[in-house]
Parts: structure tokens; sequence; C-alpha cells
DNA sequence: CGTTGTGAAATTCTTCACAGCG
DNA sequence: CGCTGTGAAGAATTTCACAACG
């Protein structure tokens, strides 16, 4: 989807032990199935096929088999797959049994948003602080979280263990903070801000922004509607 | 990066007067390198070479020719391209000639931070309505704008001449909703709900996860980090 | 029997390398 | 000379088709 994908990085490390990793193209669609997997378990839904995961996760049965094959084989020939035990081997893959540590940078509309987004808490990830640089808002509550000064940054990312940051700020400030961070220790970082933020190769760094997603609509829809149909 | 890409979608419509269509992940970077061209614009840059501005986007030098040939040859060779050119022609391209009317569905927190987002209305993305359920969130306002409820979705989205749609709803209520917009004849909608959200072929439909977003990260973290290596 | 797991083919995307042109 | 535009090579991804197996 997304849009874009990751960076490729770091392909080296042909060491013995390594598991080996998984193309950035599976891992994102693996996060889609884990998401389904889990709505069935809700469900009480106990068993799955490829088929059937496929179609609610909007991909082909072969590429999902194909994922789940980099995985492992969690699967039973003839019957398909157990929703418990499958959703938890693809958590162990993507690195979701540890908890993840999230400091947002930024308490305008969209920081505020995300603090108080509740897919966070329960798929594993716990946000820890919340910053902004405006006086009028840093001590505000947010959720259960109070806004520290972005003055005090370092500090608070190293007493709350934080370990991804989300930056929800403005492109002026964003290059500044996103530097401040990566110095501090943060080699996570999923951005919203609309600029190209420079990081060193070792840095894991996502990007979401909202205006090129409706660009990408933007392109698909006038290639389907006529292009003199007025409206 | 970015993460996950588009549904390839609709590839029909092979009537002979249709440009060759742009690959999807042409599409995406293009976007890309209109902000970067944006951003030169407004500093003043006149010139730039593709070496600079694949530099300035993320992308090496051959990717970014590679995508301008799709869109057109726009480039003086021994010299580079005039920023400002280039970005029109790119504009064209994707469609950003025209102007997008987009209404927002669900006016929590992340609905608003879009609606009083500034990067759309700056990118030819007009916000014209936003919707809510909630009784106690109708008739305020937002931004330039008041809820609406979405009981009346139909007729607004007729009334205000909306072609796009952004969900910003529970996952719960989100395919509701989605079907009704659809049915409203509005075939491009951008959805942060949490869920595999089922439509017709003829819809585009992309997708924006926060959480998914993380998950990825997490995974290149953990690939990164030493597994043992206790904080 | 029905569904998984997987080599091999097909397709798409990226990189290379250089001809072409201002 | 320098940089664009592009055919061709190379990589990655998706799809196909079927053997393997509970």
């Amino acid at each position: 989807m997304t849009s874009l994908d990751s960076s490729p990085e770091a392909v080296h490390g042909e060491s013995g032990t390594a598991a080996k990793q998984i193309p950035p193209a599976a891992v994102a669609r693996l996060t889609i199935y884990l998401r389904a997997l889990t709505t069935m378990l809700a469900e009480g839904v106990e068993r799955v096929s490829s088929e059937s995961l496929a179609e609610a996760s909007g991909v082909s049965s072969s590429t999902l088999r194909k994922d789940l094959s980099h995985v492992g084989s969690y699967g039973t020939r003839g019957v398909g797959y157990e929703v418990a035990y499958l959703s938890r081997n693809i958590s162990a893959a993507l690195g979701l049994t540890r908890d993840w540590k999230v400091a947002i940078v930024g308490a305008g509309n969209l920081g505020k948003a995300l603090a108080r987004y509740g897919g966070f808490e329960s798929r594993g990830f716990d946000v820890v602080a919340i910053f902004d640089a405006d006086q009028m808002v840093v001590g505000n509550e947010v959720g259960w979280l109070r806004v520290s000064d972005v003055a005090d940054l370092e500090p608070v990312l190293q007493r709350t263990g934080a370990n991804m940051v989300v930056l929800a700020l403005p492109a002026a400030v964003a290059q500044a903070v996103c530097d401040r961070v990566i110095a501090a220790g943060v080699h996570s970082i999923l951005s919203f801000a609309p600029v190209m933020l420079q990081v060193p190769p070792d840095v894991n760094l996502r990007k979401v922004d909202m205006a090129t997603e409706l660009q990408i609509l933007a392109y698909h829809a006038q290639r389907t509607q006529l292009p003199g149909a007025g409206e």
C-alpha cells in the first residue's frame, strides 16, 4: 500500500543465526493479516483457509500463502490455519512480542488524535510521552498523559525508555527535531510531517502524508472518470 | 516507504485515447517530487538537476529520471529541469489541475485534525464537508465548516459536489458508511479506519493505518537492535 | 478430498550504462 | 562538457500450477 514502500536498507549480515529476512512487501501485508486474524479471533472463528483470509485481507490467496511461507509453516494441508496459532506466530515474526514505547512529538490536532487513538495500546504500542513547543500547551492533559516541553526531549525520552517516536509537527521544524531524536538514540521514527527528512542509513524512517494519499487518489480518479464529464 | 502500496485495481479501460498509464510506484514518488519542487519554488530556486532533486526526494537519480520519463520530457540536457515548468507538468499528469472536493466523515480527533490541516487547501484539495453521527458534535464548528449529521450524508455530498471522501471513523461503522458513500456516487476514498473495507473494483480505495506503520517499524527495529540487549 | 507449501514462469520495478543533445 | 532520456540488464514481486500431505 502505502503507498510507497519501505527503504530496503541493510541486507548484509549473512551470519548463520540470522533468521531469513522477510521481503518488505510481505511485512506490510503481514500486518494486515494480523488485523484480520485479530478480528476473527474476537468473533470466535477458530480456523481459516488461505482463501478466506486472503479475501478478508484484500490479496490473492497465492500471495497470502507465499507471505506466510516467509514466516514458517503453520497450516494444516486440507484444513487451513488455526487462527490463534497463526496470529501468535505472525506477531512473533514481526517483533510484536516485546513492548514498544512510543513518544509523540507535537501536541497539535494530529498529535492529540494519535495520543488518544485506542488502536495503539491494543496492539502492543504504549504511548509514554507527548511533547510540544508551545508553552500554552505544555502541561495540558492529553489522554492519560501530560504534555512535556520539547526542550526536555532528551531526558524525557531517556527516562520513559521510548524506543519509537512519532513526529506530528510542522514541516519547518521536523528536521531539527528529527535530528535530536536520533541523537537521543531513537532509531525508529514515523513521520507525519510533509517533508523528506534526511536520516542516517541506520535509522528506520517511515512517512505518512495525507496530501500524498489524496494526490494518488486524484491520479486514479482522473483516469477513471471522464475528464470532460462535468459534475 | 513506504509503507504499504496501492491496490492495483482497475486496469481495464483499454480505450484508444487513454494516455499511457504511469506505474503505481512512480505515481507515489511523483507526489514526492512535486512537494520538493514546491519547496524549491518557494525558495526561489529556478533550475534543478535530476541528481539534486533525487537527493531531496530520497531516491536515486536514475529512478527519478525514469519516473519523469513516464510524464514526458521536460528537462534540458546538460542543464537540468526548470522548477516551475516541471512542477506544472507533474501536477497536470497527476490530475491536480482540476479542483478536488473532499468530504470528511468522522469529526473525532482525527477528523478534526484533517479538516484543519492546511496542507490540503494549498495543494488543490478543498474540504467541503465534515460529518459525524454524534448529535453532541453535529452543528459544531470545525475550521471553516459546520459538522453535518451523517444521516444527511447523501444530500450533502450531492449538494457540495464532493468527489473524494476521507473516512476517519471507528472500525465498527466504517463498512456501512463506506457503502453509502459509494452508493452516493463517490468512487475515491481514503480510509483511516483500521479495517479492510470491501469495495467494488471500480472504486479507488486507499488505506492509512497508524498501527500498521508502527508494526512495520517494529519489524525493522527488532532486526536491527540486538534481541537480547535489554534497554 | 481439500488445502497448504513451493518451485518455476510471468510480471513489475530498479539499476546500469551510454547515446543523444543542448 | 554535462546532464537528460532510454534501452537493456538485473532484482524483486506476484501469479501459476501442482506435488505433497494431513
